[in-house]
DNA sequence: ACGCAACTGGGTCAGATGACCCACTCCATC
DNA sequence: GATGGAGTGGGTCATCTGACCCAGTTGCGT
């Protein structure tokens, strides 16, 4: 109804779109429910977008930008590497709980785009961009506890998505929250023990192991292996 | 075109739907692109089923109860407990390589079912065949290598399960097999590292650990972690 | 051979959907 | 306060879709 520039429309018309996905699929967003969802009528759609794909391929641009978190570790210094981790995604799970509407929309968008012919590559950028984020954390962790890694920080953030992806999926699909939890539990086991333990042991390299004070140490390692 | 019994009718148009399904998703799944498919004309159809959406229910059905690999266990004895879950892994992923088509439609329906009120439960149960599937393959794993799992079977098998489905969906998302084959072996690893060793050590509890011949020693064991 | 029920073909129908159109109405600017 | 264009409303149109129908055919048991 109001007037307002295209830009606001646009994004207006994203959201819902993104909305009436994560309720009914992608097929279920039809023109006329997402500007229903929007509060337009439907000559607005045309004005904003010049057609239902564009939509669609604009969505899933602004999506895979804002994803931000695969694990989301707490403010507070952790104990050890494992239970940060596991506190991470702990954190990551209760924003899935909270949102269940929002990943199911996500998987609904890599589905659809792995079988558009004119948006390959999106699956692909968008798990690039989760392994990315994974990557960062993961170096935070290690960093945080003075800890680092034993395998290549990419491959092991590959394995952190997977963890999630896995547990993700199992949870939309029955809920189980306890069992999300174990798994959790179990992830985090997994991973810390791809770690190498502070504690002012003997240095195993050359390197003169510098001050854990938590931020400059940035624990790059294994490169190779 | 030709006489055939009903039963038969419908088994043909599951078939079709599911590859369909495979390449179109659920939504693209529609009756007369199912009847194109089998090489049929629309009125058989609804001449085997009631409705488009009883198709998809028995899919779903036929489906659940076909599923029948997490881990393909290979049939010559492997050395150590990791190293035959890492070839298990190994080969249910050359499997999903052959088909990725296959695993796409499953995760298609089950989406679909999610978000359909009167297939609640289907997604349910399709985890669950997953984690019954994965019990065995991990009691058998343990029972070949002599070993038992330190903590209760079916936690381990949802910690597999989130495993393959992290796998699955990565690979099917960027198709690059080298990261989906470094993952597996962490997997592996990760899995592994739950089994209590083999080798004729002291017997930990005051059960008398008996033969390692590979049929009868069941290893349930940890049932309260 | 014959009857009849299982099965098929070629249609119809109503509703949904994406795309689009054009007369109208504001509002900012001059 | 005139005016031009950004934005809106209420349509239309072709196509797709699920459901359905009914006159015909064909194979099987008798």
């Amino acid at each position: 109804m109001a007037r307002m520039p295209v830009a606001e429309r646009r994004s207006i018309l994203l959201s819902a779109a993104f909305a009436v996905i994560s309720r009914q699929g992608v097929s279920g967003a039809t023109t006329r429910a997402i500007v229903d969802e929007a509060g337009m009528k439907l000559a607005s759609f045309h004005y904003a977008f010049e057609s239902r794909e564009e939509l669609l391929a604009q969505l899933v641009d602004v999506v895979v930008g804002n994803q931000e978190v695969v694990l989301a570790l707490p403010a507070e210094a952790g104990t050890d590497l494992e239970r940060l981790l596991e506190l991470g995604l702990l954190r990551y799970f209760e924003q899935v709980r909270e949102n269940p509407l929002r990943e199911r929309a996500m998987f609904e968008l890599t589905q659809y785009s792995m079988r558009t012919p004119s948006m390959q590559g999106f699956a692909e950028r968008q798990y690039a961009r989760y392994r990315e984020l994974a990557v960062a954390s993961l170096r935070e962790a290690a960093d945080r506890t003075g800890c680092s890694w034993r395998v290549p920080l990419p491959e092991l953030a590959a394995d952190l998505v997977a963890l999630t992806d896995g547990i993700t999926l199992a949870w939309l699909a029955d809920g189980d929250d306890g069992r999300a939890r174990r798994t959790i539990a179990f992830a985090a086991r997994a991973l810390a023990s791809e770690g190498v333990h502070p504690p002012a042991a003997a240095p195993t390299d050359s390197t003169s192991r510098t001050t854990l004070t938590g931020t400059t140490p940035t624990t790059r390692r294994g490169e190779a292996s």
